[in-house]
RNA sequence: GGGCGUUUAGCUCAGCUGGGAGAGCGCUACCCUUACAAGGUAGAUGUCGGGGGUUCGAUCCCCUCAACGCCCACCA
C-alpha cells in the first residue's frame, strides 16, 4: 500500500482550510454541551489602528486553547471578538494622513466632516487585525463582533454616564492636569511617562517688599515664574521663617506675593526656598489650595507663553526659559545655575514634554467604586491567577485618585452633557437633546470633549452583551454569559482596564464583570528586552505564521505561557516546535498503511504489556493537560502532551509495533493497529486545543464517517479503567535495560547495524518472563542476537562488557579483544558515582534524628533507595574484581 | 523615595505544602536503520547570585548583601 503522504507537514495548505470549514459550519457558535453550563471569554478589543504583535498572539493563542479545551469539555462556550476605537491613537493616525495627502489639519474642517473621514478609514483599514486574528487560528464568534463606538455601547457609555452624573459622582472642575501640547487635550497620569532630562536649577534674587533683604529661590522652570502667586518656605527652616507673612516681588513682572510657610518645602532641596507656581506645577497646585492662592494661566493650549509672559509671549517653555535667565543675568538676578538631571513628564503617545495646566474637565468620583472592587477580589469573587497580581491591582485601588474623563478629542464618545445658551442650565441625558430642560430654550449645545477611551472599554463586558439594551441582551443572552468566565490579558494594563472594568461593573450591575482573571506574560524579544519599533527587534506574528506554521507558533507561546511575567520569544525555539509538528504528521504517515485492519477496542484486559502500558501513558497525559490547562498552565500542559508524543508514542510505541506491524499474524497486527489509532486520535484531541489545525487535518484522515469534526469531539480526561501501573511499571525497567544495552554499544563502538548477544540477570521473576517475552523488541531495539535471561546467582559470562541498574546487571559478551581498561574505567566511574548517592541515603539513615522526625513515606523511600543501591554497588564491585583479574 | 518581582546547565525557563537538581533549544560523538536528517542512538555540562540563620534535612522558609527588571510617586 503506498502512500501519497508528503514528508513534511505544510502548513499553508491546511489552515485556512480548515477555518473556513469551523466557520463556515458555525462550530463557533455557543452550543449547549453535557455540562450545561457556559464558558465565555471576551477578546481584550485592539486598537482599530493595531497590527498583530507578538503580544496580540500570546493572547489568541492562551483565550483560544482555553475555548476550544472548554468546548471540547462540553461547555457552552462564546469567544467574543471586538475592536476598540482607540481616541487619541486612531483620530492622530487620520490626521497625520490627511495632513500627508492634502497639507490640512483637521481645524481645516468640521468636526462632522472629520469624524467621517475617521469612520471611512476605519472602515478600509479597521478589519486587518481581525482577519490575523484569524489566521491565528482565533474560534471566535463573528456574529458578536463589537466596535466600542457601535451603537450598543454608546448607549451603554450615556446610561452610565448618566446615572453617575445624576448622583453627583461625575462632576466637573477646575483641575491641574497633564497637558500635551501636540493632541491639544488632557492626558491621563497613566498616560505620561517620566524620562530623566537634563537640566539646571536656576537661582534666582527675590526682593522682600520695603526690606533690603531677598530670598534665594532655586526652580528648573524660571518661565513660569510669571504665573507664581506666593513664595513658600518650610516654617520649621530657622533660616527663612521670621520672613512668613512679608510679601515678596517677582522679578520681570513685580507682582508682589505672600511669603507663606507650608510642610511640603524641603529644607535640603535647592535654596529651601521655593516659588509656587499654583498654574503649572502638581505640588504648587495642592499649595495653592491649602493656602487659597490665585492661580494664573500663563500658557496657551500649544504650550507657548500667552500674554502673560510679557515681551515672552509666544515662545515655547524651552525658549522661553533661555531668554528670561538671560535677562535676569543681565538685571543681575540670577545668581547661579547649577546642572541637575531631573525627571520630565513626556506623552506615552505623542512624546513631547507634558505641560501641568489648569483647565475644566471632568472627573468621576472611584471611592466608593473602588473600595467594592477591592472587597470583590478580597473575597475571591474575582480571582487572579497568578494571584501576586492582587498585589498590582489592589495597588492602585486602595489609594485611587479621581479619574479624569473628559478628552479634547473629535473621535470618541461626546460627553452627553448638555448647556442652555439662554438661561445657563447644566444637565446630562443619554438622548440627543433638541431643547433645555428647564426653559425649553432650543439654543442648547453637547459638552464638545469626549470620553477617556477606557471609560467605554470599562464597559466591556456589559456593553458586547447587548446592556442596556433589553432587546439585544436577550438576543446577545446577557444572562448567559454574564458574568464573564475569566478575563486574559497582559499586567501592563491592570490599571488602566481591569481596575475599571471591575469598578464598573460593581456599580452598575452589583456583579464582578468575570470571575477569573488570568494575567499572562509580556512578550520579550530572545534578549529579554521590549520589543519596539524603535530597537527594531519586533517579531511580527506573520512572518512566524509564515515560516513556521500557526500551530507550531502557537505551541511556542504555550509553552512559555504560565505563571512567568516574561516570555524571551526565540524564533528558533519556534523551529523546534515546528520540527515537533511535522513529527507528528510523520508518525501518521506511519501508521496510516497498517490501519485498515484497525477496529474499536472491545476488551482492555485483553491487550498486550506494550498496549496497555500506552494507553496508560495516554491516560495520564490526559490528567496532566486538564489540570494544567484548568489553572492556566500551558507550559506544563505543552510539555507533558510534547514529552508523549515524543518519548511515549513515537520512540517506544511505534518502534515496538514495527515488529508486529511488519508479522504474520493478522490477529496481532489488528489489535495492534486499532491501539495506535486509538492512542492517535486521542492524541490529536489532547493537541486540539493549542495546535488546531494539524491535528484536524490528522483527524480528517482518521476519523469514522459519522465522526464530526475534532474541534467538536471530546475532551480526554482521566479514566481510572486505562490506569495500569504494573505495565507502567514494568516497560520503566524495560526501557532502562535497553538503554543500558545500547549504551554499552556505544561504549564499544559497535555499529549500529551489527548484532550482539545479551545476558541480563536479575531477582525479579516478573521481569525474567517480561524480558523473555520481549525477545523480539530486544531484537529490533538494541540489535540482540541472542537473549539469555536468568537469576542473579547463575554465573556470569567472563570475556564481556557490563552494565547494572537497581534491578538488572546486562553483559554483552564479546568475541574479539575488548579495551579492558577502558571497560574498568566506566564501571568504577560508575561505581563512585553511585557511591555517592549511596552515601547519601546512609547517612540519613544512620542519624537518628532523620529516623525519629522524618515522615514515613520519606522514611520508606530512602529505606528501598538506599536497598537498591547498595546492591547495584555490589554487583559492580563483584564485576570490577572479575574485570581486573 | 515607595512597592512588586527576578537571580537554577551555554541560552530560554520549570521545580507543587522543605526530603535523591529537571525540560526544551544548543553542544559533542557515531549513524542517510525501510514514518520523520525538520531524523535516530548515546553523551557532556550546575559552588540552584553571595553570606548568615531555622531544621534531622534548605533551590524551596527567615535575615542580610549584591545585581537586574517592572510599576507607582516625584524633588522646586
Amino acid at each position: 500500500m503506498s502512500t501519497e503522504l508528503p514528508t513534511t507537514y505544510s502548513s499553508k495548505d491546511t489552515e485556512a482550510k480548515w477555518y473556513k470549514q469551523w466557520e463556515d459550519g458555525k462550530y463557533f457558535k455557543p452550543k449547549k454541551g453535557k455540562t450545561n453550563k457556559s464558558f465565555c471569554l471576551i477578546v481584550p478589543p485592539p486598537n482599530v489602528t493595531g497590527k498583530l504583535h507578538a503580544g496580540h498572539a500570546l493572547d489568541i493563542t492562551t483565550q483560544d486553547s482555553l475555548i476550544r479545551f472548554k468546548r471540547m469539555k462540553g461547555y457552552e462556550t462564546l469567544f467574543l471578538p471586538g475592536l476598540d476605537h482607540a481616541g487619541i491613537a486612531t483620530q492622530s493616525v487620520v490626521e497625520k494622513m490627511v495632513y500627508d495627502e492634502e497639507k490640512k489639519t483637521r481645524h481645516d474642517f468640521s468636526r462632522e466632516e472629520f469624524v467621517k473621514k475617521i469612520w471611512a478609514w476605519k472602515e478600509e483599514y479597521g478589519n486587518t487585525i481581525l482577519d490575523q486574528q484569524r489566521a491565528m487560528g482565533a474560534s471566535c464568534d463573528w456574529d458578536y463582533l463589537t466596535f466600542t463606538l457601535d451603537p450598543i455601547p454608546n448607549q451603554a457609555v450615556k446610561r452610565f454616564f448618566v446615572e453617575l452624573y445624576n448622583q453627583k459622582l461625575i462632576y466637573q472642575n477646575d483641575y491641574i492636569v497633564n497637558w500635551d501640547p501636540a493632541l491639544q487635550s488632557a492626558v491621563s497620569d497613566a498616560e505620561v511617562e517620566h524620562k530623566d532630562v537634563q537640566g539646571a536649577f536656576y537661582h534666582i534674587k527675590y526682593q522682600i517688599k520695603g526690606s533690603a533683604d531677598t530670598l534665594e529661590v532655586a526652580t528648573t522652570r524660571p518661565e513660569t515664574l510669571f504665573g507664581d502667586t506666593a513664595v513658600a518656605v518650610n516654617p520649621e527652616d530657622e533660616r527663612y521663617k521670621h520672613f512668613i507673612g512679608k510679601t515678596a516681588i517677582i522679578p520681570l513682572c513685580n507682582r508682589e506675593v505672600p511669603i507663606i510657610g507650608d510642610e511640603h518645602v524641603d529644607l535640603e532641596k535647592g535654596t529651601g526656598c521655593l516659588k509656587v507656581t499654583p498654574g503649572h506645577d502638581f505640588n504648587d497646585f495642592e499649595i495653592g489650595k491649602r493656602h487659597n492662592l490665585p492661580i494664573i494661566n500663563i500658557l496657551n493650549k500649544d504650550g507657548t507663553l500667552n500674554d502673560q509672559g510679557m515681551e515672552f509671549k509666544g515662545l515655547s517653555c524651552k525658549e522661553a526659559r533661555k531668554r528670561v535667565a538671560k535677562k535676569l543675568e543681565e538685571l543681575e538676578l540670577l545668581i547661579d545655575t547649577k546642572n541637575h538631571m531631573h525627571p520630565v513628564g513626556h506623552g506615552e503617545r505623542s512624546g513631547v514634554v507634558i505641560e501641568p495646566m489648569i483647565s475644566k474637565q471632568w472627573f468621576v468620583n472611584v471611592k466608593d467604586m473602588s473600595k467594592r472592587a477591592v472587597e470583590a477580589v478580597e473575597s475571591d469573587e474575582t480571582k487572579f491567577f497568578p494571584k501576586e497580581w492582587e498585589n498590582t491591582y489592589f495597588a492602585w485601588l486602595r489609594d485611587p485618585k479621581d479619574w479624569c474623563i473628559s478628552r479634547q478629542l473629535w473621535w470618541g464618545h461626546q460627553i452627553p452633557v448638555f448647556y442652555c445658551d439662554e438661561c445657563g442650565h447644566q444637565w446630562a441625558s443619554e438622548h440627543n437633546e433638541t431643547e433645555c430642560s428647564k426653559c425649553k430654550s432650543k439654543k442648547i449645545h453637547q459638552d464638545p470633549d469626549v470620553l477617556d477611551t477606557w471609560f467605554s472599554s470599562g464597559l466591556w463586558p456589559m456593553s458586547t452583551l447587548g446592556w442596556p439594551n433589553e432587546q439585544a441582551m436577550k438576543e446577545k443572552r446577557f444572562e448567559t454569559f454574564f458574568p464573564n468566565s475569566v478575563l486574559i490579558t497582559g499586567f501592563d494594563i491592570i490599571f488602566f482596564w481591569v481596575a475599571r472594568m471591575m469598578m464598573m461593573s460593581l456599580k452598575s450591575q452589583n456583579k464582578v464583570p468575570f470571575k477569573e482573571v488570568y494575567i499572562h506574560a509580556i512578550v520579550r524579544d530572545k534578549l529579554g528586552r521590549k520589543m519596539s519599533k524603535s530597537l527594531g527587534n519586533g517579531i511580527d506574528p506573520f512572518d512566524m505564521i509564515e515560516q513556521y506554521g500557526t500551530d507550531a507558533f502557537r505551541f511556542a507561546l504555550a509553552s512559555g505561557a504560565g505563571y512567568n511575567r516574561g516570555i524571551n520569544l526565540d524564533p528558533e525555539r519556534i523551529g523546534g516546535y515546528r520540527n515537533f509538528i511535522n513529527k507528528v504528521w510523520n508518525a501518521y504517515r506511519f501508521i496510516q498503511p497498517h490501519l485498515e485492519g484497525a477496529t474499536t477496542i472491545k476488551d482492555l484486559q485483553k491487550l498486550d504489556h506494550h498496549e496497555r502500558w500506552i494507553i496508560s501513558e495516554f491516560n495520564t497525559t490526559a490528567k496532566l493537560m486538564n489540570e494544567s490547562l484548568e489553572i492556566y498552565r500551558y507550559d506544563d500542559a505543552s510539555s507533558a502532551i510534547y514529552s508523549f508524543v515524543y518519548d511515549k508514542y513515537c520512540s517506544w510505541f511505534i518502534e515496538l509495533s514495527k515488529n508486529i506491524l511488519n508479522g504474520d499474524s493478522k490477529e496481532v497486527k489488528a489489535q495492534r493497529a486499532s491501539v495506535l489509532k486509538f492512542v492517535f486520535k486521542k492524541m490529536l484531541a489532547l493537541m486540539h486545543p493549542i495546535t488546531p489545525f494539524i491535528t484536524e487535518e490528522l483527524w480528517s484522515h482518521l476519523k469514522d464517517k459519522n465522526e464530526d469534526l475534532l474541534i467538536a469531539q471530546a475532551y480526554p480526561e482521566f479514566d481510572p479503567a486505562l490506569e495500569f501501573k504494573d505495565d507502567q511499571d514494568q516497560m520503566n525497567k524495560f526501557v532502562e535495560v535497553v538503554t543500558g544495552i545500547r549504551n554499552l554499544r556505544a561504549s564499544v563502538n559497535i555499529k549500529p547495524k551489527d548484532e550482539v548477544n545479551v545476558e541480563l540477570f536479575t531477582d525479579n521473576q516478573d521481569l525474567i518472563h517480561y524480558f523473555r517475552n520481549n525477545l523480539v523488541n530486544f531484537q529490533e531495539l538494541a540489535r540482540v542476537k541472542d537473549l539469555k535471561v536468568g537469576v542473579k546467582d547463575l554465573s556470569r559470562p567472563s570475556k564481556s562488557i557490563m552494565n547494572i541498574t537497581t534491578h538488572t546487571e546486562i553483559f554483552v559478551p564479546l568475541e574479539g579483544v575488548i579495551d579492558l581498561k577502558e571497560q574498568i574505567a566506566r564501571l568504577e566511574k560508575e561505581l563512585s558515582k553511585t557511591e555517592a548517592d549511596y552515601k547519601k541515603y546512609e547517612a540519613k539513615m544512620n542519624n537518628e534524628n532523620f529516623m525519629k522526625n522524618a515522615p514515613e513515606n520519606v522514611r520508606e523511600e530512602v529505606k528501598r533507595n538506599e536497598a537498591e543501591l547498595r546492591e547495584k554497588i555490589c554487583g559492580l564491585k563483584e564485576n570490577l574484581s572479575q574485570f581486573k583479574s
